[in-house]
DNA sequence: ACTCTAATCTTAGATATCTAAGAAAGAGCG
DNA sequence: CGCTCTTTCTTAGATATCTAAGATTAGAGT
């Protein structure tokens, strides 16, 4: 037979099991994990991508955006949404243009065939929406909103308190190479 | 000034106009993001990455599993078990044996220095957690807990009962291509 | 007007993850 | 015994994501 996702009855097992307090990030990735792969799945069937469907969708909402803008709806690095821009181009769902205003900017329009995907993935999206919550109670849905998002606020909130930074790949390599200066971020 | 990861502010408010049901599994992606890079930036301190600490724990609890039950715990595919015991060994966290029984199978142990960290890192991901939920109802976390377990299980179930599969890259380049010859999973 | 700083996009290179397909070792059966 | 099927690990190649740093254009201050 074969094998579905990462073996799923393993998997459940284990979160039925104990689940210690700070196991909740890795039900919280995994949850991610079952419903991007659920949507991927679906929209794989036109061609785009769940990177491709957070843009999307942010655009169907308001076209016309610059990379900045788009970056900051989606939540995203500008590097990301460049790549994905590129991809989406490719595929013919979207422009760029700039225009006489700022010369640095770039506006990103939908063509014709990326506004129509909308028509199409919306009801994708809708279904995996349903089978994901089907049988939860609509309070516990609302109790689960409230908590993720006081989750994002906490961490968002505690990273600039403590003024962190993400560690970078060359971070690692300085960490692995064993030198243990430590760093703080240099202000600027 | 420093931007604090994808404009948090944005985001926030984003996040508390309206969100719309298609919605969650964003909200779900965006609360790993927080968990992951906040856990992130406080391992990368001790030259462990994010990826490294979820078969870290795993080993703790459990030493000497194959990659394969490792990856079946981790709840991910081989691959991903396999590279990231790659640069896990490389660091000197892990070892891996060849036992007399199976010569197929691999037993990845802890070294010495892999089970130091311990101390050190459990710590860190209670940290987070704490101030993740900082203010937040235990019973709204229990439902959390809830839903996001039903999730997992309902979208598990779906793809069963719908046999579908993940799209490839090879998949994705043809949709791409424009051939929309539908392929059913070959059952083998 | 010139220079310096800030904003924006782009490039470079890294990790984590996936599917597909190859390789190697065991297991089962005629 | 030998052939086939299965299990396990490995390799190949793709996407999504990040940080850091380069390139371009605007804007501000002197």
């Amino acid at each position: 037979m074969t094998r579905p996702a990462p073996d799923t009855e393993t998997m459940l097992r284990h979160w039925r099991e104990a689940v210690p307090d700070d196991r909740l990030a890795h039900l919280v990735k995994d949850a991610t994990r079952a419903l991007v792969r659920a949507l991927q799945m679906r929209m794989a069937e036109h061609a785009v991508s769940f990177g491709h469907w957070t843009f999307l969708r942010i655009l169907w909402d308001c076209d016309g955006l610059t990379q900045r803008k788009l970056s900051e709806q989606a939540g995203v690095m500008e590097p990301t949404t460049f790549s994905a821009l590129n991809a989406m181009e490719r595929l013919g769902y979207v422009t760029r243009r700039k225009r006489g205003g700022d010369r640095k900017k770039v506006y990103v329009f939908l063509t014709a065939k990326g506004r129509r995907l909308q028509e199409k993935l919306v009801p994708l999206a809708e279904e995996v929406n349903r089978i994901a919550v089907s049988g939860v109670p609509s309070d516990d849905i609302a109790a689960t909103r409230h908590v993720l998002l006081s989750i994002i606020e906490n961490l968002a909130r505690d990273e600039h308190a403590t003024d962190m930074r993400m560690p970078s790949t060359r971070d690692l390599a300085r960490l692995k190479a064993g030198s243990k200066n430590r760093r703080k971020r240099p202000r600027q």
